[in-house]
DNA sequence: CTTATTTATTTCAAGCTTAAAGGTTTAGGC
DNA sequence: GCCTAAACCTTTAAGCTTGAAATAAATAAG
């Protein structure tokens, strides 16, 4: 159940491929689980909100709802919930645009920004710690080859 | 919105490794969300049923719910409704296991190992097209820093 | 044998997620 | 001005996901 798969000497490209991609989802959601779980056990809260907050925290004019679910690369009407509920809690207000009554512009209150804040000092510590089994110039290197990924994926 | 990020030369190593983790995170959703809408155009399924098939066609004799859960890396109440859908539409059924009544083996049918099969010859092939950015010495090497972040984590 | 604990699984409530459909509002052609 | 199309956003239905509580069966302890 915990062996790990040989790698082949020789095999189909696609092969090698598959496997990364794997692995890359095996990681993903490793890491992913681990900072769910402290998200939730330290400051109470959820991933999906942690994003949205990570997301406005970088403008402090607020963000439209498209252009959040766009940054985040979610669905639509994936952020008017998370949103809802953030708004509700305090964090987070939503403005109208002037001149333009359909849309409206979110960004985070005092209160949001300080709790993210606190949140994102202790997030980035544990991701140093979940990948701290690459040195600085092998995160550095993968994250070059992942940039090349989105770049052939996005086109 | 679509610029990338410029590297610092130098900088804490936590950053480092957060810049990596925010680009696996993108990375690997894009893929997924390409995977998914591939899989529901295609063949009208998703990515967690997909998983499923995939774990159940590795063992014959079929799993335990437990070791289900345990595989994917998931809740143990989350396979609960996914086979259930899977047992609906034919492709997987449940057995007892002797001598344990709480337990349930669950297995693919002939019919879900066929389709199965269909599905995870294109899935090898989307793969392939989306990491086509790294050749197999790069995807080979990624693989194992990958596997170094596992053994870390899941120690 | 009886009770307690552990194991295997399901159920539940809350929240996340998507695609599709719907409701407004704005902008463009004529 | 008027009509169509596009943009912005929410709602909805279905399914996914989690953690916690509940159920039931097997095992252990006394």
């Amino acid at each position: 159940m915990t062996s790990a798969d040989p790698t082949p000497l020789s095999e189909p490209t696609s092969k090698t491929r598959l496997r990364l991609w794997l692995k890359l989802l095996k990681a993903t959601r490793l890491v992913e689980a681990d900072l769910r779980e402290n998200l939730r056990t330290e400051f109470g809260t959820t991933l999906p909100r942690f994003d949205v907050m990570a997301a406005l925290s970088q403008y402090a004019d607020g963000l439209k709802m498209s252009e959040l679910s766009g940054l985040l690369r979610v669905s639509n009407g994936n952020v008017t919930g998370i949103v809802e509920r953030l708004v509700e809690d305090g964090f987070a207000l939503r403005e109208a645009v002037p001149g333009d009554r359909r849309a409206s512009r979110v960004r985070l209150t005092r209160k949001g920004a300080e709790e993210f804040a606190r949140q994102a000092s202790e997030h980035e510590h544990w991701v140093d710690e979940l990948l701290g089994a690459l040195g600085p110039e092998e995160a550095t290197g993968m994250t070059e080859q992942l940039d090349r990924i989105l770049r052939e994926g996005a086109q």
